[in-house]
DNA sequence: CGCGATATTGAGGTCGTTCAACATGCGTGG
DNA sequence: CCACGCATGTTGAACGACCTCAATATCGCG
């Protein structure tokens, strides 16, 4: 998929999960009045779509920010996925969904913008480590204003405390990827988001 | 169980849900550097335990907020829940859960403390209806620390936009719930949150 | 190479936080 | 039953941070 193609949209059919092969994408939900809100970014390895399986339609929309590949996963048949065992993993699935959505609203909360930024950078850094790539070198294939929309600030705001952070020497900014100089002080400047990752 | 009970705690081993039949119940979740961030406020009718269910263990610790009951549903019964038709009611209980943790991320998203707090009481507004129970009377058992928490505010600015609301005339407000007056400016407010409610 | 989109930087205003004092409610014990 | 005391909630003032508006800089792409 091309960057701004659709993996999937809010109000379809929701008859697949979809699991990241290459690149990323992002998840936004569109308000009543048209306010757009960034929900989420997903790289390889990690599942997309989960929030429509109750329903049966998706809640969100599904973006590519570059180009990508993502891997369709029909779950439709979702009884006789108990018959053949495969019921933990999609309690499995919609747990962690559950969780990634409760840690961002974790970070969420905080009312200082460092605090945030560095709550998501220390995330996107475990998440990376977790799927067995450099938790120092973080890919930011999205733009500006979406990050900043995601994590509830201006991009004005989110500029300044990016510059903020590599001037004090606690990572590297580049346009699309941010290196971690110093993680401990960014996981202290969060606060500890998560105890840890079992 | 009484106020300040354990209905499970973080770290627990994750074998069961748990559905609320009365009172209310909130989750918490600590931060390693010991900060406690309220995660949620589940009434009668609302199932919780659902983020343990990935690990093993749960995330989040419940306590509740008064005298309340809650139902104890073990997940190994799942299959057999499904066989007595108990399933779909089940896994759209999850799905609410889901949904509902995206939407308190989206409004806690929202920069200005008014529409947080329009959006939080339109949104439970929404969920008490969906429980057969008036959508104009809203109780709320929490503390005012314990819902600034949760919506990431002080419980200075909570009780500004609170009186300012009743000075309004957009609500009434009791130390333990609120009726809604007009709903429909709350909502707007808040920036309709959430489309509809299929 | 030039243009448009994206990102950074700057100045001023507003809103939420902080610190502080006051008011109210609730439970306990006399 | 009332009074007391503590916890909880409300109100006030000043500071600081984020947002808004605006200009400049840089990147990407044809």
């Amino acid at each position: 998929m091309q960057r701004g193609d659709f993996l999937y949209r809010a109000g379809d059919r929701a008859d697949d999960c979809f699991v990241v092969r290459s690149g990323a994408y992002k998840t936004v939900v569109v308000s009543g009045d048209g306010q757009v809100h960034v929900t989420g970014f997903y790289f390889p390895g990690e599942i997309m779509g989960v929030s429509g399986q109750a329903s049966g339609r998706y809640r969100d929309s599904a973006v590519a920010l570059q180009t990508s590949t993502a891997c369709r996963t029909p779950l439709t048949e979702l009884p006789r996925l108990w018959e053949i065992g495969s019921g933990p993993s999609l309690l499995r699935m919609f747990g962690d969904s559950e969780r990634l959505s409760t840690e961002g609203r974790t970070n969420l909360s905080r009312p200082a913008a460092d605090a945030r930024v560095a709550g998501y950078l220390t995330g996107l850094s475990r998440r990376l480590k977790h799927q067995g790539r450099s938790p120092d070198h973080l890919p930011l294939p999205m733009s500006r204003t979406d990050l900043a929309n995601h994590l509830g600030m201006t991009l004005e705001s989110l500029s300044r405390v990016l510059g903020r952070l590599a001037r004090s020497g606690l990572i590297r900014s580049d346009r699309h990827a941010i290196t971690l100089v110093d993680g401990k002080a960014l996981e202290a400047m969060a606060g500890h988001l998560d105890p840890e990752v079992p």
